[in-house]
DNA sequence: TGGCAAACGGAACCTGGTTCCGTATCTTTG
DNA sequence: CAAAGATACGGAACCAGGTTCCGTTTGCCA
């Protein structure tokens, strides 16, 4: 195990190319969405659509990678936020409302990562295993000082609260936040 | 006004190819969600494409009327159960329970439902017009009864319970329900 | 510098929605 | 009952957007 190099040094065309990709893709998502078309991505950046699929597979594997940075920012705020806060069911509150944000600053992606389409099965997957720990933790430490009541399951809290947060930016009329705080507050032990 | 005969007599196959469709919508709704693709339909029914936008110009207008009837008595149920109820907030938990039932029914309507591509703006349209009342007065009543929070938009819970119904159908960790009793637990004044 | 594997570009393809018009059918009228 | 006009039909053609494929180019190493 361990070999010294087992890495086969990439090209640096293609090094090069799958950067502009990302700086694309982050540009065009602002712009127009998650859902923006493949080949715009691929003319901002300056390269063929083929370049794309070489380099992203699937659409998801590119807002992974575009996101990536910031989903773990979420992972780190999870144990943080537990510790900073006065009670672990102000952090969970804090914490979900920072996945909110998350999510309804990035056009699109509360509906893309619903979707089971299996191209999105990437996206899935990097949230489950690794926003889902972080909910799971707090959810043991709200249950455990008996702040809420018991039961709650973290897949279908993340899942709710992020279906909750789809066209959130689109219509000004819906308040996702709101329903959010419902939700928050229903967890909450009738005292 | 009132000329007695202002309808223009519609051509006996054409209503019977209306019908045909609805039947074949339905069925093709149950089968392969509200999604499945238009040439589904039309075979179904046996009919060509063309006649299918000649009656239902948008996808929007036939799911409308497939469902119009069920749409119709949610309406209805809304009074209903607030006079059967003991209470306000209970008649509105159940009526929001009812709601859920009936989109967690229709593969993919709730998905359609928040969609804001414009060819959906009669089903959004409906929604909006036949429920958002009946929701307004459950969601009134229960307030003036003290029995929740005042300052809920009922578009907002409406549609959060409606997103919340996303992809129930598919995922059988996601417990849609579950994250609806939350929101309804949520709206309680607190004791 | 020559040779070759890696990567590229974008035309071609596929799927599914939408339009359009020549044809068939119904209805009315003489 | 037949003819004429209106109405509706069918499905080929079109369009958009995702995905694949292969001839060509480029970078890397000997």
């Amino acid at each position: 195990m361990g070999s010294d190099t087992p890495a086969p040094r990439k090209r640096a065309d293609a090094e090069r190319n799958k950067l502009a990709l990302l700086d694309a893709a982050a540009a065009a998502f602002v712009e127009s969405g998650v859902d923006v078309a493949v080949r715009d991505i691929a003319a901002r950046a300056g390269v063929g659509v083929g370049t794309i699929y070489r380099h992203f597979p699937t659409r998801a594997d590119l807002i992974v990678a575009v996101y990536l940075h910031q989903i773990e920012a979420c992972v780190e705020a999870g144990p943080a936020l537990l510790a900073a806060r006065p009670s672990p069911h102000a952090a969970l509150a804090d914490w979900i409302m920072m996945f909110v944000d998350f999510l309804t600053t990035k056009h699109g992606l509360a509906g893309a990562l619903q979707s089971d389409d299996a191209a999105f099965q990437t996206l899935h997957g990097l949230f489950l295993e690794r926003l889902l720990p972080v909910c799971a933790q707090l959810l043991d430490a709200a249950t455990a000082s008996g702040e809420i009541t018991p039961g709650m399951d973290p897949l279908t809290l993340m899942r709710g609260v992020g279906n909750l947060c789809i066209g959130a930016e689109n219509d000004p009329h819906y308040h996702a936040r709101h329903m959010v705080q419902l939700v928050i507050k229903g967890l909450r032990a009738d005292s």
